[in-house]
DNA sequence: CATATTTTTTCGGGGCTCGAAAAAAAGCCT
DNA sequence: AGGCTTTTTTTCGAGCCCCGAAAAAATATG
């Protein structure tokens, strides 16, 4: 908002917007970098050399797009997968999971372990990250790699300067300071995320097409989570992740939800809330925290093969789902929306009474033009989402220290 | 996103950040801009050397601040109030007033005025704004000076580009292209905006301690409105102009709203919800639209002396806003409030269940600490919002053409 | 093998910001 | 009163950066 732009920025900005075309395009000529960026040739040319002798980006001489057309034919510019290296880690109920991805986005080594996270102390919950941070980072296919960042998507809330996870299902625990403690452990920068952001952000690059500038990620697993990009950008809380969608209000007074109110949009579209609804039980019954995968596959499997209270708690969960959305969208207007997790996978159960619902709000004006798609596994999105992320800010940090200095330590060698 | 920065927007961008200093500040120094805006004192000099010549700021030699402080003493820059004007047209339920405004925000003359506007055909409602831009702008205290721009608000829904008033319950007619045909008359760039977002506007100019990056500003008159600040920025839909709170989901299948659909925060909380409530009509009956300001305070009046369904009235209004805001405040974290309008006279009536309901929430964590200030009267801050809006519209495109061609047209002369 | 075509690099020019030094405009002190 | 100190503002040269035009490079075509 105050501050000026210097003389110098501009040159870090133009850097990291070519950088940042290289890793949307995958491979493109200095050309296509050009008419995207709107800078001249010249400025292209002096950049992308810049970048090729600082080994940030490559000419892929090698497999020739053969278009054969007539003239000097293109180079494609693309990453260097050597430039750097970074950590996603993925902190879930039960569940962890490290990756480490280089510069283009390809993942070398990845490890995934279940483990009880509620029982865990705090300083367990984080030794088990670093260790096996550690355990993934010294294998032989890193070996060589400069890792430059790490970022850990976790589910609940975290700050909006991802330092800590405020709050957490996973874990009693809260105010964990992940970031603070990761970064002391490998002494590069740390952010922890919010798992439902990640997959936000992962689904812009698995499909850019259709998540582009606004879409909403809803995240149908033992809780309710959402992660939005509005104009282009991820959208958080002031404070925190944000993005509670989960726990924006259905029924005044309605259902116990896990949070301890009552009436959340999750007490009745969670796991727990369609559990305890399909076995008939009393909605007030404080909700069940062990349900798993395959439970809830049966549960669909027997609410598609009959009518009865499997079926009809389904419908609840499209309920509460299609008002939620129907609020949500009359404050930011529809979108397309991606159902992701477990529940993903029951999204026909669901469809029909969400789309009803959605159609008696304000905001749900047009339902039918409103477009869903589905993802029954997150872990994979999360990952990805976290991996992005970590590169993204390499991209215009890298471009920060680069320039004259050339300071980025593993060149020189 | 993908655009690249030019040279030549280099000194674009600072002469923009040096009058938007100065407009937020009033009057300042050079030594102040500089450190406000990072940039060097050379620069500060030479732009503002620059834009004193353009006549868009003016040295204030007069009314020294007499510190009396050794050394050179500060010279005040302030922005020149004759080098433009702008126009704001506030356009509501029965009611037009127009407002001209010099640069330096100072309202030079102003007409307000009652008309039916639910009565009027398209080209009506259009032509009584046009109508009154003319008289208003022909009056020889405005004589001289070149109006730049105008922007209009309008109650109900804009588009996001500000082009058209979508729909609003001040008439029957839907998708005006108010900003076409006034550009059409006027032959100024005009912006159609939605009202409770330029009381958002407004507020900040108004009270920036209090409303700086994150707040909320809630109209409480016939209907509900909401405009939000969200990270220093003002907060629209993807399509539209969005933020309709009012038309959150409350209760699924609730009370008759004036939109026709059932359960939205306004058929709870909005004047005619709030009289229909009191006289014990039916939630199923349809709204009445002809509720005075004299009629609403009487109601408060009556709710503050005896208990009753008058009282019981506001009490479901204020659980509505609560619920509303709590799920709000779920997906953005608590922020100040404002409340504004007529039903902001009567908060007190509001605020107990108000802040009982939100504390059953999940986004109403810490209630207590969320604070709530009340604005009884609209139309000053529209008409502020509007003329800060297009005036900062304006700082950023006298610089675009200023420089070196100083075509401002008006300065020649 | 010369020509046409397309991509990329080179080179000079014009702008911009910055830091240092100079100039300007006071108050302070002897 | 006059020189000194302090603070603000302007001036000036240096260093970058981007751009446009022209040159160079690399290939298909005839």
């Amino acid at each position: 908002m105050s501050v000026g732009i210097r003389h110098d920025d501009l040159r870090k900005r133009n850097r990291a917007m070519v950088i940042s075309a290289v890793r949307r395009a995958g491979q493109v000529s200095r050309t296509d970098i050009a008419a995207t960026t709107g800078l001249s040739h010249s400025t292209i040319s002096a950049i992308s050399a810049d970048l090729i002798a600082e080994g940030i980006l490559t000419e892929a001489k090698g497999a020739e797009a053969g278009a054969a057309r007539r003239g000097r034919p293109q180079v494609a510019i693309g990453l260097n997968p050597e430039a750097a290296a970074v950590v996603a880690i993925v902190l879930l109920f039960n569940f962890l999971s490290v990756a480490v991805v280089d510069f283009s986005g390809r993942v070398i080594v990845e490890e995934r372990r279940k483990l009880s996270t509620f029982d865990l102390s705090e300083d367990e919950l984080v030794g088990e990250c670093i260790a096996m941070v550690r355990r993934q980072t010294a294998r032989r296919e890193v070996a060589g790699r400069d890792v430059l960042r790490i970022v850990l998507a976790v589910q609940g809330t975290t700050d909006a300067v991802g330092r800590e996870m405020l709050w957490s299902p996973i874990t009693a625990h809260e105010g964990v300071d992940f970031g603070g403690r990761l970064e002391k452990a490998f002494g590069v920068p740390v952010t922890v995320e919010n798992d439902c952001n990640m997959i936000a952000v992962a689904l812009r690059w698995h499909d850019p097409d259709r998540y582009r500038d606004d879409f909403i990620a809803i995240l149908l697993s033992h809780g309710i989570g959402m992660g939005l990009v509005l104009k282009g950008d991820l959208f958080t809380g002031t404070h925190s992740s944000g993005g509670e969608f989960g726990h924006m209000v259905h029924r005044p007074d309605g259902a116990l939800c896990r949070c301890g109110r009552r009436g959340c949009v999750e007490a009745y579209a969670g796991n727990y809330a369609i559990w305890r609804s399909a076995s008939g039980a009393s909605e007030d019954e404080a909700p069940i925290s062990d349900i798993s995968v395959d439970d809830m596959a049966r549960l669909a499997v027997s609410a598609r093969d009959h009518d009865g209270p499997e079926r009809e708690a389904y419908q609840k969960a499209g309920e509460a789902l299609g008002y939620g959305l129907g609020s949500l969208f009359a404050l930011i207007d529809p979108a397309p929306v991606a159902m992701v997790g477990i529940g993903a996978a029951a999204f026909d159960l669901i469809e029909p009474s969400l789309r009803a619902t959605i159609g008696l709000t304000a905001g749900g004006q047009h339902s039918k033009a409103i477009s869903f798609a589905t993802y029954a596994d997150e872990l994979p999105l999360i990952t990805l989402g976290c991996a992005m992320r970590a590169l993204t800010f390499i991209d215009t940090e890298v471009l920060a220290v680069g320039g004259q200095t050339a300071a980025r330590g593993k060149d020189v060698a």
